[in-house]
Order: structure tokens, then C-alpha cells, then sequence
DNA sequence: ATCGAATTGTAAAAGAGTTGTGAAATCTGA
DNA sequence: TCAGATTTCACAACTCTTTTACAATTCGAT
């Protein structure tokens, strides 16, 4: 879960959008000068930070500069009620990653904290799963040399059961066990069907597997 | 020369208005209730529309989610004599792009319109979708090749939620409660009914969906 | 080495489940 | 009450999964 810091001398802004964050799966801290402001971006450390430009104590635009300087890197947008003082570069330069001018839209706020957050992100959630593989665990997208290529659900499933145990053998009550539960019940030959796909889809030469190795009378072990 | 239209009960108020506006070189049009307002708005295709919350007839919130509706894009600032009754949320849900609280310097007043105007003139919050589609978060309209296209509030809800999670795998449980919250309980059928709907209305060839894909056995995927 | 029983590879058929969709039922706000 | 929006339903169309059948392979015992 990730937390967001709000820092406004405005409560009832303040609790407007905690409401809408929480109500969005963030968890959220308040902060209502910028005094305050800066020590919970240290103690709590939040995903992100949302801070109004004019703040009592110390103003929004040293908030960012004093945490830059001491390191903090975490993304930052600014709120601001006036337009014009929105120095686009000046923000840049005190290292905002963007800004929402009052009054702001709830959907916009939210589709911009969402897009802070995924630039920031540890960008990607990709896995190398062997040479010219990659799986894409957020978006299920799976690709070799950057081309996608479709799989099934059960396909899916069985394909990241083998990355999460590599180069173990993992006999097919196992796979049965973990990619299909225990409330199904399946012919234990439908794991192999399922591993041929696998191999015609993913291995460079399907006769002869170099990643989905059969280990005989037990099951199938995965070399990435 | 750029029009203005004042929607407000009291003619007095509508007047000096409307002499302001007019010595700044602005053309104005006036609304004494919201008929006249909604009427005005369509005929008269302002710029930009000043409208009161109370009104006769019809309430400056429903004027504005009608003209929303309608696909009418025009920025709207809103009057109150009641700070309390500025649900600020709650207005730019409904479209407005600013609102000023009675009594105002017409200092204010001007500032704000030109603010307005600037924005929704150059640096419009249009956000595009995809090849021709576009869509402006805040004032809640949807065009594809300029032309305006008539949302109901869930698809609406559903479409800006694909567009905040582009490119990812959404289930179905995911999309319930995000779109739809934690306190109705649909049936997952029902999302399938919107997917269906938005496709109707965006997609080039709804029979082959290029931006709306379906996830078999888990939910849909939005690719701009 | 060779045989044969067991095991695995594989394509294709059969089966199960999911999604698309129009229409009906229900809900909701004016 | 009515109109529009939303949700549910029913069934067709479709995709995925599982099974099946048979060929190919493995491997231990002759």
C-alpha cells in the first residue's frame, strides 16, 4: 500500500483528499504547515507528496528544496491556487515532478498522482525470465525480443509458477497443486499439454527444450 | 470579440456585470433563470458562462451537468453568495472551472475570467485518448474528430478509469470497485455491459476492438 | 544391444466456461 | 409519473481447457 503526505493549511482540502485517496487504496498523512510538513516527509516516509506552494512556517518551495538537498527523492506534486505564480521551470528546478492548479478535479488529481507514481516507479516490473524473454508481471504482457505474444490464463499461470521456482524439479502434483488449486482436478496429462504450448511458444528450438526440461517418471524443471 | 454569458436572477447585479465586461471590450448575454440560461448557452454559444447556484427554474448545478451533457464544452465560472454551499469537489465534478464567492471585487472577477479563458483556450485539458478521441477531464466531454459524443455518468466513470490505467490488466473486481466503490454491489455482468457500450462509441470497428481488449478469464485491458 | 512396459510428446476432438449483446427489468431523479 | 440510466438476464458465439488417441521416447531387465 502506498502512502501519500499531504501538506496544506487548508483542512478541509486536506480531508477532502484524504478521503478520495483512501478511498483509492493510498494511505495518506497530513501535514498542515510546512514545518510539519517537511519532518513527516522524513518520518513517514511517504510514495509521494502533495504540498501546496503557500504554507505557513516554510513555504512550499523550500519544502522541496531543503528535501532535495538532503537526498529525498521521492516525487513531489505541487498544488497552487493561483496560475500564474506557477513558474513551470522554477518548479522544475526545486524538483517538483508536477503541478495542479486549484481548484483541481478529483479525477485529475488522481490521474496525475497515478502518473508521477509510475514514472517514479522502480520503472517496470519486468522479469527476465531466459535470453530475449521477458515477462511483465503488472501488465501480463509476455514478450520475446520485445514482441509480444499472447498466452492463455492456465499458460500464464504455469509460465510464472516455473520462473518463481527455477531450476528446481517440480513434479506435476506440484504444478497441479500450485497452478490449478486444490479445487480442481485435472488429468495430470494436462500438464503436459500445457507444457508443449509453453515450448512452441517460448523455446527457440521446441524439439529440443532448453528451459522446459522433462525430468523423467517425475515432472518438468525450468532452466532460465 | 469573445462572449460572455451571465446567468443570474437579479437583474442588478446582471447589469453591472455586464457594463464591466463590456467596457473591457468583452460581449455579454444575459439569463435571468436557468431556462433562459440553458436556452442562452445553446443559442447564443458564449465563451465562456457565469452562472449563479440559485437560480429559478433550474439550479446552476443541474444548468451545468445539462450543457455537460449536451457535449457543450464551454468553461463555466460559478457565482455563490454562500461560501459554505461551494462544494468544491462537488463543482468541479459537474464541469464548473472556477467559481467566485459574492460579494467580488471585479478585480477578482476579471482575473478569474481571464484565467478561465487562457486555460481553456491554448492549454486546454484535453487529454487525447486515442487516434481522434479525445477526451477533457475537466469539463467532462468527450469528442472524437472535434465532434462532441453523449456520455452517461457510468460510462463516463469508466472510460476516464481505463484512460488513468492505460495498458494494464484490469479485472473485473478491480473495475467494480474502483468505478463503482465499495458500497454497490453489481454484478460483474454489468462492467461487461458498459465495455460493450464504450466500444460502441469509440471503437472505429466495434466488432474488432483495438483499444478495449478483452483479458479472457480475467477482465479488459485499455490501450490508447 | 534389444525388447517392451511405462512414460512423454502432440494434434485434434470434446467439453467447459467465458464473453458479446440485445432486450427486459429495475432503479432514480426531475 | 416519466424518461433516461443502470443492471440483469438469456442465449449465441467464442475461447480456453481437458481429454483422448496414438506416436515417439525412455530406461531397466533381459
Amino acid at each position: 500500500m502506498q502512502t501519500i503526505l499531504v501538506i496544506d493549511d487548508d483542512e478541509s482540502l486536506r480531508d477532502t483528499i484524504a478521503i478520495l485517496l483512501e478511498r483509492e487504496g493510498f494511505r495518506t498523512v497530513q501535514a498542515a504547515d510546512g514545518k510539519q510538513g517537511l519532518d513527516q516527509a522524513l518520518i513517514a516516509k511517504p510514495d509521494l507528496i502533495l504540498v501546496d506552494l503557500r504554507l505557513p512556517l516554510i513555504s512550499g518551495v523550500d519544502l522541496c528544496k531543503r528535501l532535495r538537498n538532503s537526498g529525498v527523492a521521492t516525487p513531489i506534486i505541487v498544488l497552487s491556487a493561483v496560475c500564474d505564480e506557477l513558474d513551470k521551470v522554477l518548479l522544475l528546478e526545486i524538483g517538483a515532478d508536477d503541478y495542479v492548479v486549484k481548484p483541481f478535479g478529483t479525477r485529475e488529481l488522481l490521474a496525475r498522482i497515478r502518473a508521477v507514481l509510475r514514472r517514479s516507479g522502480v520503472e517496470s516490473h519486468k522479469l527476465t525470465a531466459f535470453a530475449g524473454v521477458e515477462v511483465d508481471l503488472e501488465r501480463r504482457v509476455i514478450s520475446r525480443n520485445g514482441e509480444a505474444i499472447k498466452f492463455t490464463p492456465a499458460e500464464y499461470n504455469l509460465l510464472t509458477y516455473f520462473l518463481q521456482n527455477p531450476d528446481r524439479v517440480l513434479s506435476r502434483d506440484m504444478i497441479l497443486n500450485s497452478v490449478w488449486g486444490y479445487e480442481s482436478f485435472p488429468n495430470t496429462r494436462t500438464v503436459d499439454a500445457h507444457v508443449v504450448r509453453l515450448r512452441q511458444k517460448l523455446e527457440p528450438d521446441p524439439n529440443c527444450p532448453r528451459h522446459f526440461l522433462t525430468v523423467h517418471r517425475v515432472g518438468y524443471r525450468f532452466l532460465p
